[in-house]
DNA sequence: AGCGCACGGTTACAGGATTTTCACAGGCCC
DNA sequence: GGGCCTGTGAAAATCCTGTAACCGTGCGCT
């Protein structure tokens, strides 16, 4: 699943123990996923963790290391945000490193408030930049949503849905599994606060069960919980021979395949290779 | 150094004639395109600029209008890159800067050369992303596309497409297959947010439907999602013959507009009535 | 300078599509 | 069984889009 656009994934290599704790404090706070790296990491484990912007304190390199470091992994990843920060740096060596690709260059010390700021600056000129939306598509039991589309499919055919349907069954799938209150459901669908009494999720949650039950008869995906609101998750309608659908083969129930999601946050495997 | 790409377009508000001087300098020496401005300029004549970068002091405005001033560029222009350089800043002043919008945040006095060099990420990192325009030219269906001569074809019959027009279809048939929302369609071809209410995509549509179905009535280009946009894709229309049109009129189409490439170097005249 | 035209942009309107609101029937839980 | 909740179907209210006519500007021409 495509992670919620909002949140920063951000490694960071530096040895100061009290910068990063205080970094690492803000970070949390901010709710970004950040990894720290005591030393260099071939670029490729940097690509591999998927973030969108990297922390750099140069001197923590050997110095015949740090530019080719650099330009490395400017060159590899031209999407990733690069932010240099370091003590007592030259005129000269600000304009090499932003030449070489860096995107922002921060004098130590410095406040964890900026360097956070400056850290959002650059991811958000960088989203901007690359077309803004998560495009990839998501299937989920024999339902395929597809936000370039902004339609869901089933077999490749189209669902037919409206916008607010849409975005309804992708809101839905984008928290599959949990349930999700009709308020919060509201929130997130229609941008703001539901009114007592409104019942604009109830019906569009059953045009869009009767739309998805049209295409995909033999499963059932949108839950009611009395009281509380609906859960999304696709499960086999018990008794029912689920028609193969020749490929569709993800019958995965229990989908927790968050697996993919926190390449981050745990061993410092790749770090410790490196940190001294 | 990626200077072999399209010059950069800056304008810079300042009034340091000292710093504008020496700048001014290092930009001619970069060919860059620049234009010192006095004060506060509406933010629709930056638009009209077509700039890049926008390199600001916000002491030359009055300070209840810097902050209003950098939030409203920014949001109109979510492209341009935005540097603030000043004397004096607090941390909380940089973050709240960063916040609203701006790229980088430069504490004067600072070299030149690294202003330069920040202007150069900020810009870099916008282009790299959204790929640059292709010179080639495209086929799409029945159409040709060809950016060389800022115009489209039908079997070697020009479509007589306006600048906005053409713009419009290059815009569309970049994004090929997938829908578009409108407000990213306009802040694609006009280049800034499209305010609420704003037709202009509709209408401009509308006549590029017109001119294309003249030459190509047996094609379908343009599709419209209701409540969402519009999507590009060529799509025989059913159950038609393509009747030859033997319109001979096409007037041969010498598109010479290149009128909209200097607005930048002129007259300060915007200046003089905020510069009090 | 005066004129007319092409172009970009705005507005008004009409027909549809979509969203909201309502009233009622059927469930769920204590 | 009674008091909430949710599912349903349809009417009413809104919103969205295609269309065409209308301005203001800039430009070339006379």
């Amino acid at each position: 699943m495509s992670a919620p656009s909002s949140t920063h994934r951000v490694a960071i290599i530096d040895r100061d123990s009290a910068f990063l704790t205080v970094l690492g404090k803000r970070l949390d706070a901010a709710g970004w996923q950040h990894r720290a790296l005591g030393g260099a990491v071939p670029a490729d484990e940097l690509v591999a963790m998927k973030i969108n912007a990297l922390l750099v304190d140069l001197t923590v390199l050997p110095a015949e290391d740090a530019w080719p470091f650099l330009e490395r992994v400017c060159g590899m990843m031209p999407g990733l945000g690069v932010i240099v920060c370091t003590t007592d740096s030259t005129v000269a060596q600000r304009v090499r490193g932003l030449r070489l690709g860096a995107d922002d260059w921060i004098a130590k010390p410095c406040h964890p408030e900026e360097v956070m700021a400056r850290i959002e600056a650059v991811v958000r000129r960088r989203r901007r930049a690359s077309g803004e939306t998560e495009r990839g598509p998501t299937v989920v039991g024999e339902l395929e949503i597809r936000p370039d589309q902004f339609q869901a499919f089933v077999g490749g055919a189209s669902l037919d849905l409206t916008r607010r349907e849409f975005e309804l069954v992708k809101t839905l799938s984008e928290s599959e599994g949990s349930v999700i209150e009709r308020g919060e459901i509201y929130r997130r669908v229609w941008g703001y606060e539901m009114a007592h009494g409104d019942r604009s999720v109830d019906v569009f949650v059953r045009k869009l069960r009767a739309k998805i039950q049209k295409q995909s008869p033999s499963w059932s995906y949108i839950h009611t919980h009395f009281g509380i609101g609906y859960r999304f998750q696709p499960e086999p309608v018990d008794g029912l021979a689920p028609p193969p659908e020749a490929s569709a083969s993800a019958p995965a129930v229990l989908p927790e395949d968050e697996a993919s999601e926190a390449p981050l946050e745990d061993a410092d495997a790749t770090a410790s290779a490196l940190s001294s």
